[in-house]
DNA sequence: TATTAACTATTACAAAGATAAGAGGAGGAG
DNA sequence: CTCCTCCTCTTATCTTTGTAATAGTTAATA
């Protein structure tokens, strides 16, 4: 039963990840596109009925929280992709994530790194 | 102007990407959930309505060819996940695709390669 | 306490997605 | 030739998504 967000609610998830919480202003203000401020809160309701977040009250504002870890989401997600598009190869997912001009050698380096370690581990 | 499948439509071109081309009836059978043939057909004629696909007529059937290719469907929805789920970070998503106790050896090793290729490539 | 400003709740509606029944055509079997 | 089978085409229904207007509520404020 993997997590599957629609396009918005994707975005609305996005936000509460990156600032941790938020009320239902604050995501409309973060979020790019000019929604009415209720298409927002509508949302956050399906969202919370999912249960992907949940709220508090603060003062007469509701304050949400993910419930749902991006990495939960994103292994998801990810696991469809690497099934679907790339025939379940992470070598070809990973040059198509490097198929990017700018990388810096920096991040290249980092990368490796994570490999590395990971290496590690599976010696083990 | 990325490319955008939605579940069912992504489900018929991994088939149609796996096997080359395919008619509806391949399309239809290798699809694990049951579905009514006219569904996949359905299916099929939006792709095409979208440019995704192409059809040649074959005996009285029709086999539908891919247009787009795997690689740009997975390189948008890999630009998607990796902005919304990882906070842009390659590292993050990489560390998330390792999370998977049964990836071999042998595969951390080809991933580094394709790491390393890279590198090269960019110190040019 | 009466008003206002800032929220949430309710309700609605259009568009997209998912699925499929039933009609119609064409090729092959008898 | 006629019938059957295997296709596609047309059309339709139901669900989910996406968006928002309007109504109601509450806390602060004048």
């Amino acid at each position: 039963m993997t997590v599957q967000l629609t396009r918005r609610e994707l975005d609305v998830m996005a936000v509460l990840w990156e600032q941790r919480s938020a009320t239902v202003a604050d995501v409309h203000a973060a979020i790019k596109d000019d929604l009415a401020y209720v298409t927002v809160l509508t949302v956050l309701r399906t969202l919370e009925s999912k249960g992907h977040v949940r709220h508090v009250q603060e003062g007469k504002a509701f304050r949400y929280f993910p419930r749902t870890k991006s990495a939960s989401a994103g292994s998801g997600a990810l696991a469809r992709v690497l099934d679907k598009m790339y025939r379940g190869s992470r070598e070809l997912l990973v040059a198509g994530l490097l198929d990017d001009e700018d990388i810096t050698e920096a991040e290249l380096h980092r990368l490796h790194k994570v490999i590395e370690a990971r290496l590690q581990e599976a010696r083990k």
